[in-house]
DNA sequence: TTCGTCATGTAATGGGTTACATGATTAC
DNA sequence: GTAATCATGTAACCCATTACATGACGAA
């Protein structure tokens, strides 16, 4: 009933301090944008929306459905190529205290930033966070994992006679994928060491766009086959 | 209120199935033989026995605390070396008709078994599945994967121009993932279709215990130190 | 005697999904 | 005209967690 949710609710913030939109977009570049890891259905999008609303965080916009009308269709049609004025219903769109909150949020350091629910999302909106939060964040998520490692490893020390191969085997496949997350942090901390530069180092303001060595990253493969496709993956 | 769980279920029963256990126990094996992926706790642990008794599968022995008393102590100390008869209270079994249901359980093929919440206790518990739903279930989830890492590439096909670094390095890191589990089971598959020895390839029975070359993948460090520490990782 | 672990449970809450209901607009 | 997609919402349920309550045992 009360709707406040923690990732959800961040993201939500987060996507509209970039620009207003109405519920369905918003949806979508929640399962694309951030969608690797997880996907929000309208059940928990729209009321999550009214709470935010509530709080004053939020203010709805009610876009009267506008029929296609004479000069105004073409108008539309030439001047924006598509999207700005379709059709939508209900824009939301950030408040001066939403976007402070939000930046209150965006500060937070702590379990909460780093364990496997909210790294994602954070991560996601690093683009807008400080560099020494960044750095919090990456190194706090990377001794949580080292921990899990020590105790993965000493379980399995424990118990590797009773176990069959397949238990063994998805043990192992798990413990690697602990590590291999944990050397992709530690290079992330070494680019953000780098990277050094540009301004002498204060807090906010318009963050800087461009990390480390990210253009040298190998970009995998190029693009596949135009699919119209969409939605949940 | 009702508890009728799923993963928990098939994991309670498959562990019960290898031999019975009290509640305590079969909380801390749930949350390392299988913990790597979730973690259970008392509260839904418990209502869940609960239901799978009330429904025939589970039967309950209430072991009565047993004070330590004269010579018995001594005997259970010397011949057990320990745990057997520690202090148990309510040791659960499973029934015929539970094996039973365990064992439909386990034949089942389809996206319950390789979506993400199903497919790790589903192959936790392939040394009790037979080759043919271990194929169509590793077969499955690498198909599931495919399909989602196509979805992926052609998302960010349609959006890598607006999305920043850090997204972009996220989406990376996240297929990455994913092929990489793609990987992992194909070669787990080819290890399926050369292990065909043995026997000529019936269905269960006294389940064959090693799979293809398991024993010449690597084994990964030599155990940690000894490390008193249990529980959730 | 106090702390850690063993051991079992319940009530309240959380954070989400599914299925449903509704309807406008666009593309074929 | 009909199917897909855009768009918004609600009610019922699901599966789990947290915090709490209770208590015995072993070791320092």
């Amino acid at each position: 009933m009360s709707r406040r949710s923690g990732v959800l609710e961040f993201a939500v913030l987060g996507l509209l301090r970039e620009s207003p939109m109405h519920g369905y977009e918003l949806r979508k570049r929640l399962n694309t944008s951030l969608g690797v890891f997880r996907a929000f259905s309208y059940g928990s999008l729209y009321p999550c929306l009214k709470t935010l609303v509530q709080r004053g965080w939020l203010t709805e916009e009610h876009e009267p459905a506008r029929p296609p009308q004479q000069s105004e269709r073409l108008e539309r049609d030439a001047l924006t190529g598509s999207l700005t004025g379709r059709r939508a219903k209900i824009v939301y769109r950030l408040t001066a205290s939403g976007r402070e909150h939000f930046e209150e949020l965006l500060s937070q350091t702590g379990p909460d930033a780093w364990e496997d629910e909210h790294f994602g999302v954070r991560f996601a909106f690093f683009g807008q966070t400080s560099r020494e939060v960044r750095m919090r964040v990456l190194e706090g998520r990377r001794s949580r994992l080292e921990e899990r490692l020590a105790k993965m490893r000493a379980s399995l020390a424990r118990t590797r006679e009773r176990l069959d191969d397949y238990t063994l085997e998805l043990q192992r496949h798990g413990m690697e994928s602990v590590e291999r997350e944990v050397r992709w942090l530690t290079e992330l901390i070494e680019s953000e060491r780098t990277g050094r530069d540009r301004e002498a180092g204060t807090d906010s303001g318009p963050p800087p766009r461009r990390f480390g060595d990210a253009g040298t990253r190998p970009r995998h493969r190029g693009a596949a086959p135009p699919d119209p496709s969409e939605d949940t993956a």
